[in-house]
DNA sequence: ACTATTATTTAGGCTTACCTAAAAGTAGTC
DNA sequence: GACTACTTTTAGGTAAGCCTAAATAATAGT
């Protein structure tokens, strides 16, 4: 039987999880830059955990990892972990949007199945973290959620926000400043031809919001 | 400067607390026995760890070890953030005064300084953990209790109990049953000759405790 | 198709924190 | 003061998870 996973192993899952959520494959470099460690490391770790039994992936040289059914469901419940911290802190201990994904990404590992039960009661089986992204059930069961890109957005179209990028605390105090939370209606009023900086309208506010491409491509939502 | 401890050092040191608050020293033995571990690897830590700068204890070959003022610190913050978290899940999240424990002894390594603050916060600034073990102040003072063991009262000596022992669930379950918890007044009965078994009055309802000498010297009372 | 660049893997090492087995020290008993 | 039982330390070793440097594979430009 799996035996308990290391912190390390259980983000590298997690994050190949998020590389991989489109179908492709998770290559070596990519997670050594998400993780800040060298390539040699994660083709060393990559190679293990397609080693073990069950295998977390499947790996092929010089391709890239994709995770199997095992190493899926032990990322989807460090991720289940993880959301569901982020909105217990935003809404039991005071915490800003911008300060829970770091706490998250240590408290995750440290997180018992009875710990992660009440937490889950006192919220009330919550959804959706605080960024908007749909938190896994107790059957690791994860909504799939129909939402485009702000990037693919038309010229007037609107729009209502389902999810904001959540790791990078500057880009979420420059979202909650601009009002752009999940839930929120917007419309897309522009977007310049060569940069692709597009302005938004929150529509029940007025206000106006310039955001890049980058972070565009990073926001979802659901058009209509 | 101090960099982060361990989670292995931070148990270590606040083991050595411990066993050394009655002033004495803490020998390679006991910390084997309370962490599990070999004696080799206890003496291996325990000269790690005089030997860095500032030394966190000092250390006498074949006679045991006492913390610095650098290692009572540590300790103390550790000891904070275990007792504060106890508090929190039973206050918080509906644990029993028995699940506390072991889940802050692992919690206890992953809590920042802002999850401290905020806990701390929303509790009200407690002094107890759900034991009756003081809390230190985020300035690290910790209270000094006048209070004796139960195996030093005398028959028919009254008192309030201030604390118990809290890593075993089993007994902490039967106390709690008994109504045996922190300011709960007691009466001492009888005590038998040989084994210095305990009979005891709960003054509020009426009830009678057996309590062996092994247990009763770990519970604390006021007198009076 | 050849070459330059980039990505990946292999090889060899380091640190932390544990282990066992053997050596050495301490203490209590005669 | 010597013997014995017990405790502690030393010596040598392992497993994770990281590192750098060197070797190899893949990819892109001409
Ligand atoms: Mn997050
Ligand atoms: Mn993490
Ligand atoms: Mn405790
Ligand atoms: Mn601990």
């Amino acid at each position: 039987m799996p035996k308990e996973l290391s912190p390390n192993i259980q983000d590298y899952l997690k994050r190949i999880y998020e590389l991989t959520r489109d179908g492709g494959l998770a290559t070596t470099s990519e997670l050594a830059d998400l993780m800040a460690i060298s390539p040699a490391s994660v083709t060393n770790m990559l190679q293990k955990l397609s080693n073990t039994e069950p295998p977390y992936l499947t790996y092929t040289k010089h391709q890239g990892v994709r995770l199997t059914e095992a190493g899926r469901r032990a990322a989807l419940k460090i991720l289940r972990r993880h959301r569901l911290l982020e909105e217990f802190l935003v809404a039991k201990l005071g915490y800003t949007w911008d300060e829970v994904h770091a706490e998250a990404e240590i408290l995750e590992h440290a997180m018992s199945p009875l710990l992660e039960e009440r937490m889950d009661a006192v919220l009330g089986h919550p959804e959706f973290d605080p960024h908007g992204d749909p938190i896994p059930d107790s059957n690791l069961d994860i909504p799939v959620i129909q939402q485009t890109s702000l990037a693919n957005l038309k010229i007037d179209q609107g729009g209502k926000i389902l999810r904001v990028p959540h790791e990078d605390p500057q880009v979420l105090r420059y979202l909650g400043k601009c009002g752009m939370r999940p839930g929120v209606e917007i419309k897309l009023l522009s977007r310049t031809p060569y940069d692709q900086t597009m302005r938004l309208l929150i529509v029940e506010t007025g206000e106006e919001v310039v955001i890049g491409p980058k972070l565009g491509g990073q926001i979802t939502v659901r058009v209509g």
